[in-house]
DNA sequence: TCCGCTCTTGACCATTTGATCAAGAATTAT
DNA sequence: ATAATTCTTGATCAAATGGTCAAGAGCGGA
């Protein structure tokens, strides 16, 4: 009896390095197809392990999923985390649009795999989507409301804005191949955009 | 030899009824949850036919998936086609901004449609955003350069600008259920949305 | 009414795919 | 070294699914 539960032991070092592999597999293939639309061997493959032993690791592909999906989510909400009362409000708006925008550009599978989430109705994740992010978001709306209040940008319904920002930066990345047809994908529209979006909110956010 | 081309005679009543009920149910089904993720028979028994006849209308699943693509396609354009450059910009912009806004109210299945299409590639009318969605941004792109070369809107990149209202709008239904979730499914988001998105982009675009 | 064409369906098929398992290979701890 | 544990995989299964087919039911025009 030298352990009670054995089986939540620690992680062998084969073990971490080929979820880490099975993860960062998963989340490419998982981005590109959702969820049905990819299938365990493709994942297997990408990563270089068998059908069998991936499995090995997730039981189920839904395993597989939804760790994909919170090792991911993690990091994605930092940027609004960020979002600072004290700061100056159109600084601070400012760097998370631009964050956003880095993410877009930097992750855009990440933010894929969110998008095709939560189209199809978050069955993965609707509960942190109540919980969770409603409470940040429900915080952050706070100061953003604070900082109308004081007279420092225009009123405007805080929540909406938040949306906009998401919509409008994630849309680099979810409509990616639109975005590429449109402009021709000659240059990277990613200075341009910054460039745009920061000019409109931020001119739309000056107090009256 | 009284006709050439018999095939392609003209379509009895009940085939005409029929397509329109598979058409309108594999919308529904296609929107939630997406190519691979639907199956023939969710979208037959949607509309109360047996599998063998939908396929005896459309061969292949994967015409029911174009033809339904191609048949919402057509409106989906038509408030951007009426943006018009005699007409006052900001109360043009404000009305597009605005028949998005519906469209995403009304019918947040054909947008669901486009954006799981997308957000995977444009398997499907990956042609169709390089050729005539191009042409008509393209064209619109420079009705709104020459508003900002009268000096009647800030000088902003007219593609970003196009790009910021169709994720701004489209994300109300494409997101939906995040913004339900957030926003606690009480009220109807619209009117609120709405009013923020004009306030923020009509201010942002006033001329400086 | 009768004939040809359209429409409908139960049965069936081949493939894909998530998942299992037993047996062997590799690693680790003692 | 050697026993115990962890990894790995070929073979295999059952279910789901896109698609076919032949035969019968229904409809429309002459």
């Amino acid at each position: 009896m030298s352990q009670v539960k054995p089986a939540a032991s620690r992680k062998t070092r084969i073990q971490a390095q080929n979820e880490e592999l099975i993860l960062d597999a998963a989340l490419e293939v998982f981005s590109a197809y959702g969820f049905r639309g990819t299938t365990v061997d493709q994942i297997a493959v990408k990563c270089g392990l068998s059908k069998p032993n991936l499995l090995y690791y997730f039981r189920r592909k839904d395993d597989i999923y939804t760790a994909v999906l919170e090792r991911t989510l993690a990091g994605w909400l930092e940027p609004l985390r960020a979002l600072d009362a004290v700061g100056d409000p159109i600084a601070e708006l400012s760097n998370y649009i631009s964050a956003k925008l880095r993410m877009s550009r930097e992750r855009p599978e990440a933010s894929r795999l969110f998008a095709n989430e939560i189209l199809h109705g978050a069955p993965a994740i609707g509960k942190f989507l109540k919980g969770p992010l409603k409470t940040l978001v429900d915080d952050k709306a706070a100061v953003i409301r604070g900082w109308i209040a004081d007279g420092r940008i225009a009123a405007i319904d805080p929540y909406h804005l938040i949306f906009a920002i998401w919509a409008t930066t994630q849309h680099y990345a979810d409509f990616e191949v639109q975005v590429r047809a449109i402009l021709g994908d000659k240059t990277d529209p990613a200075a341009a955009a910054e460039h745009t979006l920061l000019t409109l909110m931020m001119n739309g956010l000056k107090p009256r």
